[in-house]
Formats: C-alpha cells, sequence, structure tokens
DNA sequence: TGTGCCATAATGTGATCACATATTGCCATC
DNA sequence: GATGGCAATATGTGATCACATTATGGCACA
C-alpha cells in the first residue's frame, strides 16, 4: 500500500509541506525516541518503518543514519537497528556529560535572556508540574525538555544545543522507563530556583541550580532503573557504526 | 567514467574490503574536513563528489547526511552543500563547549590510562613537535587530535569522544586556515604539562592541563583569523537542517 | 548601456530495482 | 530425541531513473 499509485500524492504532500519527507520522518521517529515511546533493545527494520509511515525506505534511510550519528539508534554489525541498551557507567557518562554541557550552555545563554523568553519557561515549569500531577509521562518529559531548550536556545545558533539534545535522544528513553517504573514522586522540581538565577541574571546560582536538577531528578532513577536493564544488556552485541 | 561498467568492480571492492562504501565516504570526506583540506564556504555537490570518489550519489548523500548532524557541513535552503562559515561567537562557542567536555573526558578517562596508552601518546606528542618543525600542517593537526582522542577513548564505549569530534570537525578547518596563515610559532605546547599529570594521575593538573592546552593555542590565533573570515559570512544564507 | 525576464542547465529528493549477506526454520542424520 | 546443515526468507546497501526546484546565462527592451 505504501507502493506505486500513491507516489504522485505523497510526493505532492512533500512539496506541500514545504519539507522533504526525510526530515518528516526524522522527527517523528526523533520525539518516539527522546520521549521514550520505543523500548530500548527493540529492533527496528528499514522496511517495516517505510510501510508504517507510508513512504519509501530512503528517507527512512537517512533519517536512521542521521539517528544514529546523534547515538539515538544503533546500526550493529548484522545489519540489525535498535535503540541502544545502556549500561550503568554509560549513564553515568550521560549524566556527567549534561552537567558539563548544560550548565555552561545556560551560564552562556545567560545574556540573551529576556522577560519573554522567562515567561514561556515559566509556562514549560508550570506544565512540567501538570505532568508529574497527572501522571502524563509524555507531557512531563517534553516540557521538561522544552525548559531547558528555552534557555539554552536564547542564544542564537548555539553550538551547544545540538550536542545537548544528541545527550537527550541517548537518555530519553530511560528515563521514560524509570518514570513509568517507580513513578514520578522522587522528581525533585528545580525549576524554580534556576528561574530564579535568571532572574537575577545570577551566573552561578544558575550553575548550581541546573547541575541540582538533572542530579537530584536522575541520580537515584538511574540507579534503580540499572537492575531491570543488566539482564537486557546480556544479549548485547558489538556496534559497528558511531560518530 | 563512474558510470555504468565499473559498477561490479566497486561493488566488489567494497565487499572485498568488509566496510560499506558509505563508511569510506564518510571516512575520506571526514578526514578532509578535519584537517581544513576543504576550505570552508567552499560548494560541494553530490555528483561532483560521486564523480570524484568513484561512486554512486547514495553513499555521498548519506555521508554528507551524517556530516550535517556532526555541524561538519551545511545544508543550505536553495539546495547548496558547503563547509560552514564562522562567526566569532560561533568560534569561542566551540572553543567553551571544547574545554566542558574534553576537561571532563580527560579527568573520566583517568582511571582507564596504563602504561602502554601513555607511551601511545607520548608518541604522538612528538609528531606533533615534528609537524611543527617541519611546517607540516596536516602532521601537525592529525597528530594533535590523535593525542586528545587516544586520552579520551582510554574509557571503553565514551559518550564524550562523539559529541568532542563533533567540535573538532566544526572547528578543525579554521585551526588549519589559521595555521596557514600566521604559521606554527605562536602554538604552544602543553602536551608535556598533560602528561605529567597524567603519570602521578592527578586531576586537577590535568583539567588545568588540558583547558590550557585548548585555550592558548587556540585563542589568540582564532581572534586572528576573524576578520579574514568576516567578508565571506557575509554571504551567508539561512542552513536549513540541523540536529 | 543597464536591467528585467525567460530558457536551459544543474542539483537535491524520492522511488524502484538488483544484490550480497545474515537470519531463521525445517529436515535429514546420528 | 538432539543436532548439524541447508534452503528460504528477510534485510541493509548501492545503482539508476524521474521529478520539482533552484541557479545561471543570454537576450530583448527600455
Amino acid at each position: 500500500m505504501s507502493g506505486t499509485k500513491e507516489n504522485a500524492a505523497s510526493k505532492a504532500d512533500t512539496s506541500n509541506d514545504g519539507v522533504t519527507v526525510q526530515q518528516r520522518v526524522y522527527n517523528e521517529l526523533r520525539t518516539d525516541i527522546l520521549l521514550g515511546r520505543i523500548v530500548p533493545g527493540a529492533p527496528l527494520t528499514i522496511r517495516g518503518l517505510a510501510e508504517r509511515l507510508n513512504v519509501s525506505s530512503m528517507p527512512i534511510r537517512e533519517a536512521l543514519r542521521r539517528l544514529a550519528t546523534e547515538g539515538a539508534v544503533e546500526l550493529l554489525e548484522n545489519r540489525r537497528i535498535r535503540i541502544p541498551l545502556i549500561s550503568p557507567e554509560r549513564f553515568d557518562d550521560l549524566l556527567a556529560a549534561r552537567v558539563a554541557l548544560e550548565t555552561e550552555a545556560a551560564v552562556r545563554a545567560l545574556g540573551y535572556v529576556d522577560d519573554a523568553l522567562i515567561a514561556k519557561m515559566e509556562e514549560y515549569a508550570a506544565e512540567v508540574d501538570e505532568g508529574v500531577e497527572t501522571r502524563d509521562y509524555d507531557r512531563w518529559l517534553a516540557a521538561n525538555f522544552a525548559f531547558h531548550r528555552t534557555l539554552y536556545s536564547a542564544q542564537p545558533d548555539s553550538v551547544f544545543v545540538p550536542l545537548i539534545e544528541s545527550l537527550w535522544l541517548q537518555i530519553g528513553p530511560f528515563l521514560r522507563q524509570a518514570l513509568v517504573h517507580i513513578g514520578p514522586d522522587y522528581t525533585i522540581d528545580r525549576h524554580a530556583e534556576a528561574l530564579d538565577a535568571i532572574r537575577l541574571r545570577n551566573r552561578m546560582a544558575l550553575r548550581i541550580a541546573i547541575e541540582a536538577d538533572l542530579r537530584d531528578g536522575i541520580t537515584h532513577i538511574g540507579n534503580e532503573l540499572m537492575r531491570f536493564n543488566a539482564a537486557a544488556a546480556a544479549e548485547d552485541r558489538k556496534p559497528r557504526k558511531r560518530s
């Protein structure tokens, strides 16, 4: 059904949208991974995704290769594709990298923030709280990422944002699993502190708030999760391509 | 000449090498960019590269998309592809991101280094010195990157290395231009200090040495170069895809 | 002589086909 | 009944073709 007779239609759709098919596919898969809608270790196939999204295999291939470059998916030697599994060491590394990059990105963006941006961040912070209350994990995660991205993106053409988003893609699936397994009761909201630091343009306080936000909400969640994934990691295979 | 009758041959080559054509193309382009062999702003075309490397356009497309994801090339809205130009702000950002990631990666790798790895780093450090003396910029840059990568890669399956290499790809072309324009006389070699810190397993000293190595050798080089690229940046166009 | 417009060329995007290789399931054999 | 091997299937990779869109160069007109 994804075949010949829909070519004209899908091509027209592409043109009308003004965005390439590959871009749309990429965004779709990216969101699925970032919000943990695809369970780590689950196998993916180009043809399967092509059929599901009603496009040819080519945009899928290119989107998957982009995602592989970002570490969001893994191209194994035996021609299998999957969301990477994670080890406790890797989880710890991801957290350390997030702290290193996000604190620096926050401080560097501080000079560009205005009241409108602060207002937008307040909205996202409120949405995070709502997501916690209603146990809406999708909303919780999405609003949380949006909160941070809004701040870091204040600086135009930032080199930090793509790197940070790569880390989010790698850690996202496990945050989702963690939330589902142990519930959001352990999450600590440091967003108010971050917003205070931003309003005062206090660099050091912002650094501390960002680091606390990343660590407090994640560390013991991660440790809790590690046992769960230890078994799955046993069936691991050597990856073929990265960077 | 890149056409029909060579298909069988090139395909056989691919199979025999055990590595995909796309991977080979990617590595080749990557090295060219990292060592600054392609001047920033110069236009690239899929068909042109395909002809030059004697492959079809498909591996080129995928390699370029990978490189675009890493920020090594830029896909413009008008269907042009090029090595990104750089602004002084962006150069400063890249340096800050390098310091944040590489100091952390160095410290985290410290627990995994052994004598063999130190010996390898000493070789690269010596090769850097030789590159400086002989004005061999390719060698200088390659050995310098190898020195750092050897250290960071001591930790197996590091999440830092891909991020750091993305930064190298973005800053590499300008390091090369800088070396060519002002000569290597201003480069300061901090590798000996880093090696001392590593032998003593001194985290703080290693952090300081790495940061000094990145900043001292680069900062004024970068500033010197900015004027040169200010004009070229005027003809800039909005990029279409990133991350 | 300068400027706007149109035809031609060039380029990235997507679809489809061919192929080598890895996986999987079945069957014969011990 | 268990196991090793073989055939069938599935999958990623690469090539080739068609198409929409952009860039470019020349020509007419003011």
